[in-house]
DNA sequence: TCCATTGTTCAAGTATTATAGAAATATGGA
DNA sequence: TCCATATTTCTATAATACTTGAACAATGGA
């Protein structure tokens, strides 16, 4: 992941509404939730609420699946998983804030579990 | 951390410029770097070098520190260890996206690791 | 003291982002 | 078909953030 790319993604999250909308969509789990519980959980405007909820898509945090009249959006874990890779990557290279091999095994390890647990959603891109 | 202040956080390392800043900090390893060499690094004007430095340091990402005529700046490790704590706390709650045991238990044994290597520095607000 | 260096603050212009009412689109049910 | 619901797009407005030249403050050396 480029800095730019992971600046676009921390910059997405760095609102309150789409970080509460986030934070929302990763403890729904994988099922995701309806665009307007959303709006109703946390007391947004539909046209606020999708303005950020197109934000978040178009950096590919979260992702959108039709299902009938609802739009059914669910987090996407990879994405998260990536942004917290590079941010703890960036965290040892200079060997200066932890023992190196300590953070970047257990970041290793923490994908590799996540890859082996659903293994058709995760793509290491 | 509460939300809010994680969205400050992310919203600081939202631009490009500032997560070049952090990430050269971080790298840097705790000596930090002077003011001017991380804008004759990345290239920016002194003022607008300045503006975002100001910026790292209110949200508590960064520390400047007088030394002479420079300001040495140096990043925070711990507020960036509280903020990946909190993305990831984050992620398991909902025990959706990995099993819980094995994300929860690797941040924290993260983070204790840090307290432990640096005992001086980081506190467990 | 005078000057060069380092960095900040000021000021003003530009650009980007956020908000939300109103209108539009799409879907399913009566 | 007609209506209610779910969501988006359009539009305008308001607010915030970014950039950088110019001026300013602080420091150390000649």
């Amino acid at each position: 992941m480029e800095t730019l790319n992971a600046a676009d993604l921390l910059a997405a999250l760095g609102h309150e509404s789409r970080l509460s909308i986030f934070r929302l969509l990763v403890e729904a789990g994988p099922d995701g939730i309806v665009a307007s519980a959303i709006g109703e959980t946390l007391g947004l405007p539909a046209p606020t609420l999708s303005f950020h909820l197109a934000h978040l898509s178009r950096v590919g945090l979260i992702r959108g699946q039709k299902e009938s009249r609802f739009i059914r959006y669910s987090a996407e874990y990879a994405t998260m998983d990536e942004l917290i890779a590079f941010l703890t990557s960036n965290c040892c290279q200079g060997e200066a804030c932890l023992p190196r091999a300590a953070t970047c095994d257990t970041t290793e390890r923490r994908r590799r579990l996540a890859t082996e647990t659903s293994t058709s959603d995760k793509e290491p891109s």
